[in-house]
DNA sequence: AACATACTTGAACAATTGTTCAAATATGGT
DNA sequence: ACCATATTTGAACAATTGTTCAAGTATGTT
C-alpha cells in the first residue's frame, strides 16, 4: 500500500491521531463554535459585553458608556443578537439589552483570568 | 447647566451609567481581552485547539487531522503562540503543540455548552 | 397629523483576515 | 557535505470586517 501524499512520520508512527480525528465534533458544529465566539473578537463588542455583565442597558446607553456612535453600536447589538450573545425588550421608545445567559458572563470572567495570569 | 451632545433621556435618569463607566476596565486591558478572544474566532483555529485538547500534536500531525495544509497550519501556530494560547517544544524534527493552560480548555467547554443549550 | 426621540438599516469605504504558493530555515541521517 | 524531513516565513490575493453617513422605521407626545 502506497502513501500518496507527503506525511511526516509521527503522523504514521502515532496511532493516537486516529483517536484524535475521531474525537473531534463534525465540521458543522466546529462552525457554529467560532462563529460564536468570533463575537469575542472585537473591542467595541467586549465593551458592550462589560457593560452589560453589569446591568441591562439601552442602545443609546451603551453608546454614552462606550463612546461609540449609536450606529455602531446598534449594528454590532445586531451581531450579538443574531448569535444569541445578548437578548432584549423593548419598552416604549428604548431597547433593553442583557448578556442571553451566564455562560457569556462565563468566557469573558474566565478570559480576563487567563490574561492575568499570563504576564 | 447644559448638555452639548444629544443623548436619550435614560442616561439622564439613570445615574447607574456613570456606574457602569467606572466598573469598565482600562481600554488598553479590553483590547488584550479582544485580542485574546479574537483568537478563538476562526473555525481552523478551534479545530486545531479541539485536536491539542486532546493530545500533544506535531505540526505535521496537526495538518493530517485537521486537512489543512501544513502551511497554512503554521500560520495559525503563530498566531496562537503569539497570544499565549498554546505553548510547545521542539523535539529533533518536529515541534508538539499543546494549549497553554486550562483556562483555553475552560473556554472550548463553555462555548460548547452555550452551543448546545440554545437550541 | 405633525414632531421628537430611540433605534435600525443599507451602501460605501478602508482595514484586516486566512489561504496558497514558493522559498527559506532547522534538524537528523548517510 | 549532501539529502530528506519538518517547520516557518513572506508576498499575493480574494474575502470579510467595522465604521461612518444618510435614510429608514418605530414609538410616544402634543
Amino acid at each position: 500500500m502506497v502513501k500518496s501524499a507527503p506525511v511526516c512520520k509521527s503522523e504514521s508512527i502515532g496511532e493516537y491521531v486516529e483517536d484524535v480525528i475521531s474525537s473531534l465534533p463534525p465540521d458543522e458544529r466546529i462552525i457554529e463554535l467560532s462563529e460564536f465566539l468570533e463575537a469575542f473578537g472585537d473591542s467595541s463588542r467586549i465593551k458592550i459585553l462589560l457593560a452589560l455583565s453589569k446591568h441591562e442597558l439601552c442602545t443609546c446607553d451603551i453608546s454614552a458608556i462606550t463612546g461609540l456612535s449609536v450606529s455602531a453600536v446598534s449594528h454590532q447589538l445586531r451581531v450579538l443578537r443574531d448569535k444569541k450573545i445578548v437578548k432584549y425588550r423593548r419598552d416604549g421608545r428604548n431597547v433593553f439589552y442583557s448578556l442571553d445567559d451566564e455562560h457569556v458572563a462565563a468566557i469573558l470572567e474566565t478570559a480576563m483570568k487567563h490574561i492575568r495570569e499570563r504576564r
